[in-house]
DNA sequence: GCAAAACGTAAACAAATGTTATTGTTCTTT
DNA sequence: AAAGAACAATAACATTTGTTTACGTTTTGC
């Protein structure tokens, strides 16, 4: 078995920040919880299935992207240590994932699947409101994102990035940061060098 | 008293959609709510303000739009006839908002407010989780939004708001739509004509 | 440790999009 | 009904962004 201890204790802290939650409920939480590695690279969900999990980045990094018309990757979100990452849609309605989801460095994240959250929600006194607000927090991170797509040049939001991902621009290669921001690789070295 | 019968009728068959609600809990759901006619260019939230409500358009249309560093008007969306409109974050942090919305036709709208929200999820009987497939919902709205914008060109997006908005192009003026589309409304017209 | 692949920068050119100005039409308001 | 405002189309020009190619560096896989 796998030791569990540490690697809980920042998802703890993260739904007690959401609701009150007592020992026992936590005991049963856990047991709905498994840990996994991804190794570096490896894709652990592809267009087309079923996005079967819910995955909280204890270690590492992982990389939300589809491919649009031209077979090209957008990088649609990166996503850090203590923050989530699934094809929300894909995994709320049982329904074909437009993403993939690939770890960028080792992985070690806690996942819980969408059997396993439904016991939550009805198990846990406050299991509905946990995932009312989990749905509500992820809607801010989606209202933000387009707000700066309407409202910020690429060169803006790429020196904003390291507000909403700390230190990506020295995690993850570059042209993964340009198909974030929606531009070519080329363009996004050319707005850094400050050229006109 | 305005009669308000039929005018409610649309958003009963919507939560049933959502929950099970018996015909008590819809008499308490009533008297949560109240209708408010709106006047055409009225304006009902601006940024700065706090959003106290939740829409739901009964008859009309409603525009949610900010604006950008350079003045400029974004249409972020509209709401049509049977959805809802609000500033979520703004509504549900109780946090200045950053939209505006404004009426583009008289409309009619079921208002609910935050401690009457409140109220319903705590005293429904599925009231937490109506709260959650209604984020859930307005997430997958702008998941798909942002997807749009990754992979589609502007005139792939004007050529699919008629799916996302129907007859929205009858309706409203053009330039709201080319704000929607983030493009210029000259830019618009031109990429209607076909020239390049 | 070596060879191949991936990566970042640069330059030149092409395509997309923005800006300004003009004009004729359609709404609004009175 | 008339006057003014808002609107859409168009053209000319400016700016931004994409594409291709080349080259040198770094990383990766064996």
């Amino acid at each position: 078995m796998i030791e569990m201890g540490n690697d809980f204790k920042a998802i703890r802290e993260l739904v007690l920040h959401y609701i009150d939650i007592d020992d026992i409920e936590w005991e049963h939480c856990k047991s709905m919880f498994s840990l996994r590695r991804i190794k570096k690279k490896e894709i652990i969900l592809r267009k087309g299935e079923v996005c079967r999990g819910i995955y909280f980045v204890v270690k590492g990094l992982l990389r939300i992207y589809f491919i649009d018309q031209n077979d090209e990757e957008k990088t649609f979100h990166f996503s850090l240590e203590n923050t989530f990452a699934t094809d929300y849609q894909s995994f709320l309605k049982v329904t074909a994932a437009d993403f993939h989801i690939q770890a960028l460095e080792n992985t070690t994240v806690i996942m819980i699947n969408y059997e396993m959250l439904q016991l939550l929600y009805t198990n846990l006194r406050h299991g509905e409101k946990l995932g009312r607000v989990i749905a509500e927090d992820y809607f801010f991170l989606m209202n933000d994102k387009i707000k700066a797509f309407y409202t910020q040049t690429p060169l803006q939001r790429y020196n904003n990035m390291n507000a909403s991902f700390p230190k990506i621009l020295t995690r993850v290669p570059q042209h993964y940061i340009a198909s974030y921001l929606n531009i070519s690789p080329v363009h996004l070295s050319r707005l850094k060098r400050g050229v006109e």
